[in-house]
RNA sequence: GGCGCGUUCGUCUAGCGGCCUAGGACACCUCCCUCUCAAGGAGGAGACCACGGGUUCGAAUCCCGUACGCGCUACCA
């Protein structure tokens, strides 16, 4: 039914993004609907770049749609970068044919010559809008040769092609995500089809792409449904086969409005990166928005399994089951998906994927320490780029104010003995040469003891104490892991110094 | 202004006429664990299924209005 068909033909998609900027998050969105369709129908996802805007071309946007798309693990199989049996793949190399469609649709009547200037249109526009009409050309220019529009004014020489709307009608189609959808066709405006440049609007080239491609979904943001009547317009008098043609939800912000890229640094793809998240979080994230994976060991009704990959995306997934409402991007979950990730993940496999934050930050991943402090921190993190912030205490004494080294409800004089134990029992665990978290942690339950610190919250204190004089921090991982793993000499000198501080508070 | 689309807990989502006094997840709150921070475990609060009419023995589920939100309204995609 919904995607099996198209002439029973191989089920053939294509992401067509146009090289103007950075990668669009709701782009990618799109994209994983693609290739999820694809896998579930062992069909094809091309991508085809569309660079008929040359105002707005923008060199290496294409390589970041590569890019973004190869990070999160989404394949393709025809592009401008791989060819494939339906090249060529940009647009721009396929302009002889929109130039001969444009010209097949003039001659047949079902487009025509407008020689009207900007300004006469803006004009019109704005005349329409305060007298509460549909904005719409107003045909000045139909059925007029040349010679005869110039008799009337906001005449330009170069003209653009037109596409010809039914003035009476309706045009109905039926959207797998939405439904049946219905325009009343004297409401639609005649749209540019080839413009003065002799470039082709999205408008064509996106249906002689398609048909020529031999696309059968063509599936795209909700922003294009008010012009999908003019693309079905076209297929018509082409006498084409129309894809079925999906309409995805858009992406919004919290406040429930379009993504954008001024208030919202998360309309970039790359963002994503930058900010530490595992491309497997951020596919499992978007993936949660488009299928809905039910949890095999939990078989009652509505659970869901929260964490999977492509595989179950595309064995799940079904154009129809598409929520159409807009979606909030919602941080938070992606946060805590991102933590699941890195906890499931192999300690080397982490510092692999944490190391570029680390060298950015100034902090030597060859240090011995690294991996022992990086599995310390392991269940701590949510994103990558948190790893040196947290870690940096393993690499580097850090500056702290002397009264942290005094918790709440103690004195300075009682911080100092504290601290004097803790010095003492660190110099007598060094001087066995066993350097553990256990031969640390059984000894300082024994000062707690001789200090006469009986409950878990005075233990506290005195851990807390040791805490900040180890680290410079209130929280860390486990007292004793830290220490182990920072070693005698290093901690003997931080809590030498942390004495000195709290001298300097008058004890 | 015109046209179109959308509307289940704050967010994502299950639901596709009776199993719903609406299930799950994130976030939030409480408790447990505990040397801090996390993680983990156990609970809790949170949706009159936007509102109003129908259809039906029966509606979150079907139909029609209204409201609100969003999108489009370019010789950009």
């Amino acid at each position: 039914m919904e995607v099996s068909g198209h002439g029973g033909s191989r089920v053939r998609v294509r992401l067509a993004p146009s090289p103007t900027g950075f990668v669009h998050i709701g782009n990618v969105l799109v994209a994983l609907v693609d290739a999820a369709i694809a896998r579930k129908f062992n069909g094809a996802f091309v991508i085809r770049i569309e660079d008929t805007d040359q105002k707005r071309f923008l060199e290496g946007a294409e390589q970041l749609i590569y890019d973004s798309l190869a990070w999160l693990g989404i394949e393709w199989q025809e592009g401008p970068d791989r060819g494939g049996p339906f090249a060529p793949y940009r647009q721009s190399e396929r302009l002889p044919r929109y130039l001969e469609v444009a010209e097949q649709l003039v001659a047949q009547g079902d487009a025509y010559r407008c020689w009207c200037s900007p300004e006469r249109l803006d004009e019109m526009r704005k005349a329409q809008q305060a007298a509460k009409l549909p904005p719409k050309y107003d045909r000045l220019c139909l059925g007029k040769s040349e010679t005869e529009r110039q008799a009337f004014g906001g005449y330009t020489e170069r003209s653009v092609v037109r596409l010809r709307m039914p003035d009476t009608g309706h045009t109905t189609f039926t959207d797998p995500i939405r439904g049946e959808m219905s325009f009343e066709n004297a409401l639609l405006d005649d749209r540019v089809l080839l413009k003065s440049d002799g470039f082709p609007t999205y408008n064509l080239a996106v249906v002689v792409d398609d048909h020529e491609m031999e696309i059968t979904h063509a599936i795209r943001g909700e922003e294009w449904l008010p012009s999908t009547p003019a693309h079905l317009r076209v297929y018509e008098a082409l006498d084409w086969t129309p894809p079925v043609i999906a309409h995805t939800p858009l992406l919004l912000n919290a406040d429930r409005g379009k993504i954008s890229k001024r208030k919202h640094p998360w309309a970039n793809m790359r963002w994503f990166q930058d900010e530490g998240f595992l491309p497997e979080a951020v596919l499992n994230y978007l993936g949660n928005l488009i299928a809905f994976v039910p949890d095999a060991e939990n078989p009652q009704q509505g659970v869901a399994r929260e964490l999977f990959g492509f595989a179950e995306i595309s064995e799940h997934f079904q154009l129809g089951s598409i929520g159409p409402s807009g979606k909030v991007v919602d941080l938070d979950r992606l946060d805590w998906l991102n933590g699941q990730y890195i906890r499931r993940m192999a300690l080397d496999e982490l510092a692999r994927r944490v190391g570029p934050f680390m060298t950015a930050a100034g902090l030597d991943t060859g240090n011995p320490i690294f991996m022992g402090a990086l599995a310390l921190e392991q269940e701590r993190l949510k994103r990558l780029s948190e790893a040196p912030s947290v870690l940096s205490i393993f690499f580097r004494e850090e500056a702290y104010a002397p009264e942290a080294l005094v918790p709440k409800g103690v004195t300075p004089e009682v911080a100092r003995q504290m601290l004097d134990g803790a010095i003492s029992v660190c110099e007598g665990v060094a001087a066995t040469g066993e350097w553990t978290a256990e031969t640390l942690e059984a000894p300082f339950r024994d000062l707690a003891i001789a200090l006469d610190l009986t409950t878990g919250k005075q233990r506290g204190q005195l851990f807390g104490v040791v805490r900040v004089a180890s680290t410079g921090r209130t929280a860390t991982p486990p007292l004793f892991d830290t220490m182990a793993i920072l070693g005698a000499e290093t901690i003997l000198k931080r809590l030498a110094h942390a004495r000195l501080l709290l001298a300097g508070l008058g004890v």
